[in-house]
DNA sequence: CTCTTTTTTTTCGAGCTTCGAAAAAAAGAT
DNA sequence: ATCTTTTTTTCGAAGCTCGAAAAAAAAGAG
């Protein structure tokens, strides 16, 4: 269904373009928004004069240096800071965290807890997080209620961020997070996938890399991924879909953590490689509980000696490359950021994802598969989470009506 | 790079949107119009009074039947066939054609000729092309000059859509079928993957069905896929994408006609299910020249007893099921139409599709995975394209500038 | 046959928005 | 102190959409 555009939705589409101008160059001058939006200057000066006067602009003072040149000097335009403030939670295995972040990105106040997602009961579950986002609000008397909540937790959710439809650190499935916190605090909220929100933060972090097409893949206990195509996060029809790690690599093979059997996860998930190091059989059911430090042994034996272990880390590699390479006949070669703790055994996978893609229809082009690795997976995914969060703020802010994620399809 | 809306585009846009909601409702009246696109009925009056005076639409007269309604009747709209005119050829295996087509979508002449695809240098195979286009145009002198060709390939193209990347059907790559096109003609040239072009025709055929996700495979010679996503045709970030028959169901497997192994088209192509119920082995080089009435034999013996051949289609439902699964673990699970002459064994590949989709991540939600079939896939190549260049020039003559394939990302 | 009712389409003025040009502002250079 | 350069604001013009009202065109009622 095509919708024409209306005269008013004009103004608002170009104050948000005006916001996400500021957001994503930091302190841009109203010139500089000028000739980033296309726009002319007498309307960036109206638009952002309003900006300023409604409060969620302001002016930088004396904080650049003096411009070495001549004429009247740029003033730099920033997000107000008191604006807004959004709050950032995540779930992950036995952890749970929340924070208060301010309109311009800054963390104001944090809460973390240990909690046995594994074992809670789902009301328990869902308990514990509206307790600590009360817990956190509580310590900001008198502070202005937040615009939105955003969860990032590590499994699968459905496409309209709403629940959690399934994920390995808590037996239940379905749980609608969004609703009851929504219903609970009364803050609009958001389900998010873990990975999505990587890949949403490798984007901010760094716009030359990782620009319009590129992949994040999580190496955990688990294989997750976050896929960008075409400058959109990708996600599936009905849910956060990109499930990398349950593509199947070799039909009829090892047992996976999700009861199936031959996912890539079920070579290249830790508990995979920890399966095939200490030589058990590839129907037994995946152990829980591997360490980091334990995976750390095993990287280290398999740089040392030719055994068991580094067979473990080959059938991994070859699992990972066979699966991008499958993906990269659906979508053609892009860069590849490995993150999390298996990264640090990037090493020992490397030349085995590279020989299995240079098998695959993946090898065209293979220029174009460059792999960089980020250590730590939870500042990505808690600043993922942050811009996107703030995101759907400003989108409320400056285009009410028009919901969140709106995308008019047009085949032709 | 977000871009703002100036005042100006608006109209242009709002006149795109009324061309496109005709184009959509085939007769709709300004009331209609108004309805679908949101805008009010002075601005659509004002739209398409300029649209008609231009020359881009025309009022049907007394078309319609008399309505039972009270009240002054609706006028029907409907696109000026005689606006314009584009070209559609198609290139398949010693295969070529080309057909004129108004604005409104008839076909107003065509051609078809053999040619050898398969033997003829670069340069005659563009030479083919050119002059087949030539005597096309001919044929109507005085005519005035098309707007656009559109080429349909059987293979990759690039994004951009100017060349063939590779194809079965010619020992030659990278040809820039655009740039040649354009240059001899001096026509806006496109090329394109037939899969994608039988994707966009199954929306414009039903919508109701195909609407915003679904999946068009070919089942033939080679295994190809048409994938639309969100409403949007899906493409590969550098190439037209989605090779499906590509990628890989059982690593360091059955050779594949793109001289890799393990692809899904090596267990599910014509070549791949023939060599199977002859039982040559599987890294035997794929024969060529396989007519569709050998197919058809095959079929009914696999139909009649449990030999080779019913094994040869159990084997390539089993690959088709493993590759959708693993497409279904990416994108979530969607309807699917098989196009055609393997569509006409659909019912011996079935259940090994659905069995092998069972035991994969693809086996949720396995109620929206439904099955159509079409048998012949010329007709849909050519409506796709048809649909496709009647659209590029839609966009050029409303939106001058905005180049057709203009998407500005903006993930957050 | 004429008048009323109903529905579609057009007309018209009001209210926005953006734009370009010119003016104002704010600094360095001379 | 004045000139030059660059940024920002101001102001009028032009264009677009919208709502309300008017006009048009048909069916139904009497």
């Amino acid at each position: 269904m095509s919708v024409g555009i209306r005269h008013d939705d004009l103004r608002r589409r170009n104050r948000a373009m005006v916001i996400a101008a500021v957001r994503r160059n930091g302190q841009p001058s109203r010139t500089e928004i000028a000739a980033t939006t296309g726009l002319s200057h007498s309307t960036i000066s109206a638009i952002s004069s309003d900006l300023i006067s409604e409060g969620y602009l302001v002016q930088v003072k004396g904080g650049e240096p003096p411009s070495l040149k001549r004429g009247r000097p740029q003033v730099a335009l920033t997000l107000n800071p008191d604006a807004a403030t959004i709050i950032v939670a995540g779930l992950s295995l036995n952890f749970l965290s929340a924070a208060i972040v301010d309109y311009a990105g800054n963390v104001v106040a944090e809460q973390r807890r240990k909690a046995f997602t594994a074992t809670l009961s789902q009301a328990d579950l869902l308990a514990e997080l509206v307790a600590i986002i009360r817990q956190l609000m509580a310590g900001r008397p008198g502070a202005r209620r937040p615009l939105r909540i955003i969860l990032a937790i590590q499994g699968i959710t459905d496409a309209g961020a709403r629940q959690m439809l399934w994920s390995p650190i808590t037996p239940h499935v379905d749980i609608p997070f969004a609703d009851v916190l929504e219903r609970e605090l009364g803050i609009p909220a958001t389900v998010e996938n873990d990975c999505n929100m990587m890949a949403v933060a490798l984007r901010w972090r760094d716009p030359e890399r990782y620009r319009d097409d590129f992949i994040a893949i999580l190496l955990s206990h688990g294989i997750g991924m976050g896929l960008v195509l075409k400058g959109e996060l990708f996600t599936g029809t009905r849910s956060s879909g990109g499930e990398f790690g349950h593509m199947t690599h070799q039909p009829e093979g090892a047992l996976c953590r999700c009861g199936r059997r031959g996912c890539v996860e079920a070579y290249a998930g830790n508990y995979a490689i920890w399966r095939n190091a200490r030589c058990k059989p590839e129907d037994s059911v995946p152990p829980d509980g591997i360490e980091e430090s334990d995976m750390r042994v095993l990287a280290a034996r398999a740089r040392e000696s030719d055994g068991a272990e580094r067979e473990a880390y080959r059938k991994a590699g070859t699992a990972i490359g066979f699966g991008l390479g499958s993906l990269f006949a659906l979508i053609d070669p892009a860069p590849v950021a490995f993150v999390g703790g298996g990264a640090a055994a990037f090493d020992i996978l490397e030349p085995h994802i590279r020989a299995a893609i240079a098998s695959t229809a993946g090898g065209r082009h293979s220029d174009a598969i460059s792999f960089d690795t980020v250590a730590d997976e939870l500042p990505l995914i808690r600043q993922g989470c942050t811009m996107r969060a703030l995101t759907y703020v400003d989108q409320e802010i400056f285009a009410p009506g028009a919901a969140a994620p709106s995308q008019v399809g047009n085949v032709a």
